[in-house]
DNA sequence: GCGTATTTCTTCTGTTTACCAGAAATAATC
DNA sequence: GATTATTTCTGGTAAACAGAAGAAATACGC
Protein backbone atom coordinates (compact mmCIF):
# COMPACT_ATOMS: atom_id res chain seq x y z
CA UNK A 1 0.00 0.00 0.00
CA UNK A 2 1.28 3.24 -1.31
CA UNK A 3 1.39 6.16 0.96
CA UNK A 4 -1.02 8.99 0.24
CA UNK A 5 0.08 11.77 -1.67
CA UNK A 6 -0.79 15.38 -0.31
CA UNK A 7 -3.76 16.29 -2.35
CA UNK A 8 -5.16 12.46 -2.29
CA UNK A 9 -5.00 12.82 1.57
CA UNK A 10 -7.41 16.12 1.48
CA UNK A 11 -9.66 14.90 -0.59
CA UNK A 12 -10.51 11.61 1.10
CA UNK A 13 -10.69 13.84 4.32
CA UNK A 14 -12.75 16.34 2.74
CA UNK A 15 -14.74 13.33 0.91
CA UNK A 16 -15.63 12.32 4.73
CA UNK A 17 -16.40 15.42 5.71
CA UNK A 18 -18.87 16.66 3.46
CA UNK A 19 -20.61 13.24 3.41
CA UNK A 20 -24.16 12.83 1.57
CA UNK A 21 -22.88 15.97 -0.44
CA UNK A 22 -19.72 15.19 -1.61
CA UNK A 23 -19.15 15.66 -5.23
CA UNK A 24 -16.53 17.47 -7.60
CA UNK A 25 -17.52 21.04 -7.43
CA UNK A 26 -18.07 20.66 -3.39
CA UNK A 27 -14.61 19.10 -2.91
CA UNK A 28 -12.95 21.64 -4.55
CA UNK A 29 -14.69 24.42 -3.13
CA UNK A 30 -14.40 22.80 0.29
CA UNK A 31 -10.18 22.53 -0.24
CA UNK A 32 -10.13 25.90 -1.30
CA UNK A 33 -12.14 27.86 1.51
CA UNK A 34 -9.82 25.28 4.49
CA UNK A 35 -6.49 25.70 2.82
CA UNK A 36 -7.38 29.48 1.59
CA UNK A 37 -5.56 27.74 -1.76
CA UNK A 38 -6.62 27.86 -5.12
CA UNK A 39 -7.15 24.53 -6.93
CA UNK A 40 -7.51 23.72 -10.01
CA UNK A 41 -10.31 21.46 -11.59
CA UNK A 42 -7.69 18.84 -12.93
CA UNK A 43 -6.51 18.93 -9.33
CA UNK A 44 -9.50 17.69 -7.94
CA UNK A 45 -10.62 15.35 -10.45
CA UNK A 46 -7.41 13.24 -11.51
CA UNK A 47 -6.56 12.66 -7.70
CA UNK A 48 -10.44 11.61 -7.50
CA UNK A 49 -9.72 8.95 -10.22
CA UNK A 50 -7.28 7.50 -8.98
CA UNK A 51 -8.46 7.29 -5.85
CA UNK A 52 -11.42 5.09 -7.27
CA UNK A 53 -9.03 2.87 -9.57
CA UNK A 54 -7.51 2.08 -6.15
CA UNK A 55 -10.57 1.22 -4.26
CA UNK A 56 -10.25 4.35 -1.71
CA UNK A 57 -13.30 6.03 -3.25
CA UNK A 58 -16.50 4.71 -4.78
CA UNK A 59 -18.10 7.34 -7.20
CA UNK A 60 -21.97 6.91 -7.68
CA UNK A 61 -23.81 9.03 -10.03
CA UNK A 62 -26.60 10.82 -9.10
CA UNK A 63 -30.11 11.86 -10.93
CA UNK A 64 -29.94 15.54 -12.32
CA UNK A 65 -31.02 18.04 -9.62
CA UNK A 66 -34.20 20.24 -9.74
CA UNK A 67 -32.16 23.42 -9.86
CA UNK A 68 -30.78 25.32 -13.24
CA UNK A 69 -28.25 23.59 -14.57
CA UNK A 70 -28.87 20.69 -12.39
CA UNK A 71 -26.97 18.32 -14.28
CA UNK A 72 -25.89 14.98 -12.44
CA UNK A 73 -23.16 15.06 -9.99
CA UNK A 74 -21.08 12.15 -9.32
CA UNK A 75 -20.99 11.22 -5.54
CA UNK A 76 -17.86 9.56 -3.50
CA UNK A 77 -17.63 7.51 -0.36
CA UNK A 78 -14.82 6.89 1.42
CA UNK A 79 -14.25 2.90 1.55
CA UNK A 80 -12.95 0.83 4.38
CA UNK A 81 -9.23 0.98 2.32
CA UNK A 82 -9.37 4.69 2.07
CA UNK A 83 -10.04 5.46 5.18
CA UNK A 84 -6.88 2.57 6.36
CA UNK A 85 -4.65 4.63 4.56
CA UNK A 86 -5.80 7.43 6.20
CA UNK A 87 -4.57 5.72 9.45
CA UNK A 88 -1.76 4.27 7.83
CA UNK A 89 -0.32 8.43 7.10
CA UNK A 90 -1.18 9.09 10.95
CA UNK A 91 0.72 6.44 11.68
CA UNK A 92 3.70 7.09 10.28
CA UNK A 93 3.10 11.27 11.40
CA UNK A 94 2.70 9.99 14.87
CA UNK A 95 5.75 7.41 14.74
CA UNK A 96 7.90 10.90 13.44
CA UNK A 97 6.96 13.12 16.48
CA UNK A 98 8.00 10.23 19.06
CA UNK A 99 10.76 11.64 21.54
CA UNK A 100 10.13 15.46 19.93
CA UNK A 101 9.02 17.74 22.17
CA UNK A 102 5.66 19.39 21.26
CA UNK A 103 6.97 22.62 20.84
CA UNK A 104 9.30 21.84 18.32
CA UNK A 105 6.12 21.66 15.86
CA UNK A 106 4.34 25.38 16.80
CA UNK B 1 3.02 30.12 2.51
CA UNK B 2 2.16 27.21 -0.10
CA UNK B 3 0.88 24.06 1.89
CA UNK B 4 3.79 21.35 1.98
CA UNK B 5 3.58 18.43 -0.50
CA UNK B 6 3.73 14.84 1.22
CA UNK B 7 7.45 14.26 0.83
CA UNK B 8 8.30 17.59 2.55
CA UNK B 9 6.39 17.26 4.74
CA UNK B 10 7.80 14.06 6.05
CA UNK B 11 11.30 14.93 5.73
CA UNK B 12 10.39 18.32 7.51
CA UNK B 13 9.44 15.79 10.57
CA UNK B 14 12.51 13.77 10.35
CA UNK B 15 14.74 16.17 10.21
CA UNK B 16 13.35 17.28 14.11
CA UNK B 17 13.17 13.47 15.50
CA UNK B 18 17.09 13.08 14.10
CA UNK B 19 17.90 16.05 15.65
CA UNK B 20 21.99 17.19 15.66
CA UNK B 21 22.22 13.69 13.37
CA UNK B 22 20.18 14.80 10.20
CA UNK B 23 22.00 14.57 7.02
CA UNK B 24 21.13 13.25 3.72
CA UNK B 25 21.63 9.36 3.92
CA UNK B 26 20.39 9.27 7.73
CA UNK B 27 17.25 11.18 6.66
CA UNK B 28 16.91 9.04 3.75
CA UNK B 29 17.34 5.89 5.99
CA UNK B 30 14.59 7.27 8.64
CA UNK B 31 12.00 7.64 6.15
CA UNK B 32 12.17 3.76 5.03
CA UNK B 33 12.44 2.35 8.58
CA UNK B 34 9.43 4.41 9.42
CA UNK B 35 6.91 4.45 6.59
CA UNK B 36 8.33 1.11 4.97
CA UNK B 37 9.06 2.40 1.72
CA UNK B 38 11.65 2.98 -0.22
CA UNK B 39 12.49 6.69 -0.93
CA UNK B 40 15.71 7.04 -4.12
CA UNK B 41 18.42 9.55 -3.59
CA UNK B 42 16.65 12.01 -5.49
CA UNK B 43 13.30 11.74 -3.34
CA UNK B 44 15.03 13.05 -0.56
CA UNK B 45 18.16 15.50 -1.79
CA UNK B 46 15.40 17.07 -3.98
CA UNK B 47 13.37 18.25 -1.69
CA UNK B 48 15.76 19.24 1.04
CA UNK B 49 17.00 21.80 -1.68
CA UNK B 50 13.81 23.40 -1.97
CA UNK B 51 12.78 23.23 1.56
CA UNK B 52 16.14 25.11 1.63
CA UNK B 53 15.57 27.67 -0.76
CA UNK B 54 12.55 28.42 1.15
CA UNK B 55 13.90 28.61 4.31
CA UNK B 56 12.27 25.78 6.08
CA UNK B 57 15.54 24.44 7.15
CA UNK B 58 19.25 25.55 7.07
CA UNK B 59 21.96 23.54 5.65
CA UNK B 60 25.59 23.30 7.27
CA UNK B 61 28.21 21.51 6.15
CA UNK B 62 29.68 19.38 8.93
CA UNK B 63 33.86 18.56 9.34
CA UNK B 64 34.83 15.24 7.83
CA UNK B 65 34.39 12.33 10.21
CA UNK B 66 37.22 10.15 11.09
CA UNK B 67 35.52 6.84 9.69
CA UNK B 68 36.85 5.41 6.40
CA UNK B 69 35.15 6.97 4.23
CA UNK B 70 34.14 9.49 6.45
CA UNK B 71 33.27 12.20 3.81
CA UNK B 72 31.34 15.74 4.95
CA UNK B 73 28.06 15.51 5.68
CA UNK B 74 25.08 18.31 5.32
CA UNK B 75 23.46 18.54 7.93
CA UNK B 76 19.89 20.14 8.32
CA UNK B 77 17.84 22.15 11.01
CA UNK B 78 14.00 22.88 10.75
CA UNK B 79 13.66 27.25 10.98
CA UNK B 80 10.82 28.28 12.52
CA UNK B 81 9.22 29.02 9.27
CA UNK B 82 9.57 24.98 8.61
CA UNK B 83 7.52 24.67 12.30
CA UNK B 84 5.26 26.65 10.78
CA UNK B 85 4.52 25.50 8.25
CA UNK B 86 3.78 21.80 9.83
CA UNK B 87 1.51 23.43 11.96
CA UNK B 88 -0.22 25.07 9.21
CA UNK B 89 -0.62 21.14 7.68
CA UNK B 90 -2.29 20.26 10.75
CA UNK B 91 -4.64 23.19 11.21
CA UNK B 92 -5.67 21.99 7.95
CA UNK B 93 -6.03 18.07 9.19
CA UNK B 94 -7.78 19.27 11.95
CA UNK B 95 -10.33 21.43 10.09
CA UNK B 96 -11.26 18.84 7.58
CA UNK B 97 -11.75 16.07 10.86
CA UNK B 98 -14.31 18.85 12.43
CA UNK B 99 -17.60 16.82 13.13
CA UNK B 100 -16.42 13.71 11.56
CA UNK B 101 -16.72 10.79 13.85
CA UNK B 102 -13.74 9.49 14.55
CA UNK B 103 -14.17 6.03 13.89
CA UNK B 104 -14.38 7.15 10.26
CA UNK B 105 -10.91 7.28 10.38
CA UNK B 106 -9.91 3.66 11.39
C1' DG C 1 -43.82 24.60 -26.65
C1' DC C 2 -39.71 25.26 -29.58
C1' DG C 3 -35.40 27.23 -29.74
C1' DT C 4 -31.88 29.42 -27.34
C1' DA C 5 -29.66 31.18 -23.36
C1' DT C 6 -28.01 30.04 -18.89
C1' DT C 7 -26.28 27.29 -15.24
C1' DT C 8 -23.95 23.31 -13.12
C1' DC C 9 -20.84 19.98 -13.30
C1' DT C 10 -17.25 17.24 -15.58
C1' DT C 11 -13.68 16.37 -19.02
C1' DC C 12 -9.97 17.69 -21.83
C1' DT C 13 -5.41 19.98 -23.52
C1' DG C 14 -1.05 21.75 -22.68
C1' DT C 15 2.45 23.06 -19.41
C1' DT C 16 5.02 22.90 -15.24
C1' DT C 17 6.61 20.73 -11.23
C1' DA C 18 7.53 16.77 -8.26
C1' DC C 19 8.96 12.18 -7.74
C1' DC C 20 11.47 8.01 -8.88
C1' DA C 21 15.55 4.78 -9.87
C1' DG C 22 20.03 4.18 -9.71
C1' DA C 23 24.66 5.35 -11.73
C1' DA C 24 28.32 8.56 -11.36
C1' DA C 25 31.07 11.84 -9.00
C1' DT C 26 33.32 13.51 -4.79
C1' DA C 27 35.99 13.37 -0.75
C1' DA C 28 37.50 11.28 2.91
C1' DT C 29 40.35 7.11 5.30
C1' DC C 30 43.22 2.82 4.94
C1' DG D 1 45.58 3.30 -5.28
C1' DA D 2 41.61 0.75 -3.05
C1' DT D 3 37.68 1.37 -0.33
C1' DT D 4 33.94 3.62 1.87
C1' DA D 5 30.38 7.34 3.03
C1' DT D 6 28.02 10.90 1.15
C1' DT D 7 26.15 13.78 -2.33
C1' DT D 8 25.09 15.01 -7.12
C1' DC D 9 23.66 14.05 -11.64
C1' DT D 10 20.93 12.06 -15.68
C1' DG D 11 16.97 10.44 -17.69
C1' DG D 12 12.33 8.85 -17.22
C1' DT D 13 7.53 8.68 -15.11
C1' DA D 14 3.83 10.57 -12.66
C1' DA D 15 1.30 14.28 -10.36
C1' DA D 16 -0.28 18.94 -10.09
C1' DC D 17 -1.64 23.22 -12.20
C1' DA D 18 -4.40 26.58 -15.06
C1' DG D 19 -8.16 27.27 -17.41
C1' DA D 20 -10.91 26.38 -21.75
C1' DA D 21 -14.07 23.31 -23.71
C1' DG D 22 -17.78 20.06 -23.49
C1' DA D 23 -22.03 17.88 -21.69
C1' DA D 24 -26.45 17.91 -19.50
C1' DA D 25 -29.81 19.89 -17.25
C1' DT D 26 -33.44 24.01 -16.43
C1' DA D 27 -35.42 28.66 -17.64
C1' DC D 28 -36.98 32.27 -20.63
C1' DG D 29 -38.78 34.77 -24.81
C1' DC D 30 -42.03 34.84 -28.03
Amino acid sequence: MTLLRRTEELILLAVLQLGENAYGVTIRRHLMEITGEHFSFASVYVPLDRLTERGYVTATDGPPTKERGGRRRRFYRVTPGGVAALAEMERVRSALRQGVPKLAFG
